[in-house]
DNA sequence: CCTACCGATCGGTAGG
DNA sequence: CCTACCGATCGGTAGG
């Protein structure tokens, strides 16, 4: 094999790695990820698993930020280039609530399991699962900074309130379809994100 | 001892167990709670802290159900003899705010910890997390229907929706303080529930 | 409630 | 990328 064929390869290696954990952790949490299940999975070894990554915890890592990756692709990619302000606010909720009844994630919302999972556990994991959360609210903020100046949104209003209001209603949906099975889900969402966003 | 004597010192040690039970599971989670640590912890054998129970899945049952049991003694107990409707509900979400911005749970609300860890997770753990979540919602919605029927909140006001999105607001405030350490949670989920009750 | 023990699995390493 | 292995820990049991 070519040197590059054979960095190909390698690359093909971890990704599949990384997809693979990225499944077990989206339904048992980050935590309970193993590298013998993983090469169980995938029909390799141990060592074979590990090392691409030398340690649990960069695969962790790893597929945290792959799956930071896919919620941006599904929700934030197919918006980013709509009008800012209140049309982009609106599909972005939109997007968001259909990323949440979808399938990117057989267990739920990786970045609320996560969340939970390591706010109590200090170490790179937790800083970047909060980082993120940052700055996906920071994005929302941003919209609603620009409706609240077209006045779209009533003067006065706190981007940051918002932006806390419709992450909030986003968890209360992944809870209802996660943990509930309830299928009006989405439209609880849906209304309460209409109302947060004053569209009636 | 007398069996008397020896049955009440069997309930301490019991409850000994789920105390630490608790305070491991509140931090990492209840999968995470492991016979090994609980022993260390209390000073006894491995034998000893599964005795009373049986299996680890019993302990996490046990842990469970008190850790509902504080919650309802922080949120619930407080103001259940409060006039139903309006004045309950309003004094209800103060209460959950505030055993929210507590030390009731090391690791944050107890409940949004569990739902998300065993929502993927099939078992009778997962079936009484869900089971409880379904019932405190309940509770809510019943003041939000009298608030409703007394002209407190506009008629034709959905109460599971108002439910849905007081409880939502609620993991919003757990995530706000336990992952990302806002200090102005309290403040974010107060306006948040004095909107949806529209008590402005 | 204890000691002593079971097989299974954990994260990770040595050496190739 | 593999085999073979390390010490530690897992949930749980036997026997007292």
């Amino acid at each position: 094999m070519s040197p590059r064929a054979s960095v190909s390869a390698a690359a093909e290696t971890r990704s599949g790695i990384v997809e693979a954990a990225v499944n077990q952790a989206s339904i048992e949490g980050l935590e309970s990820v193993t590298i013998g299940r993983l090469a169980g999975q995938l029909n390799m070894s141990k060592a074979g698993v590990i090392g691409p990554f030398g340690t649990k915890e960069q695969i962790q890592l790893a597929a945290l930020e792959e799956a930071i990756a896919m919620f941006t692709a599904d929700v934030w990619t197919p918006v980013e280039n709509l009008e800012p302000g209140m049309p982009r606010l609106e599909a972005t909720c939109e997007s968001w609530l259909t990323h949440l009844m979808g399938d990117t994630f057989p267990g739920g919302c990786f970045l609320t399991q996560s969340a939970t999972e390591f706010d109590g556990r200090p170490g790179p994991v937790r800083d970047r699962v909060a980082e993120y959360s940052a700055l996906w609210e920071r994005v929302l903020a941003r919209d609603v900074k620009i409706a609240v100046e077209n006045g779209d949104l009533p003067k006065g209003t706190d981007p940051a309130q918002v932006a806390f209001e419709i992450g909030s209603i986003a968890q209360g949906v992944n809870q209802a379809r996660q943990l509930r099975r309830q299928k009006d889900a989405r439209k609880r969402g849906q209304m309460a994100m209409r109302r947060i966003l004053c569209v009636f």
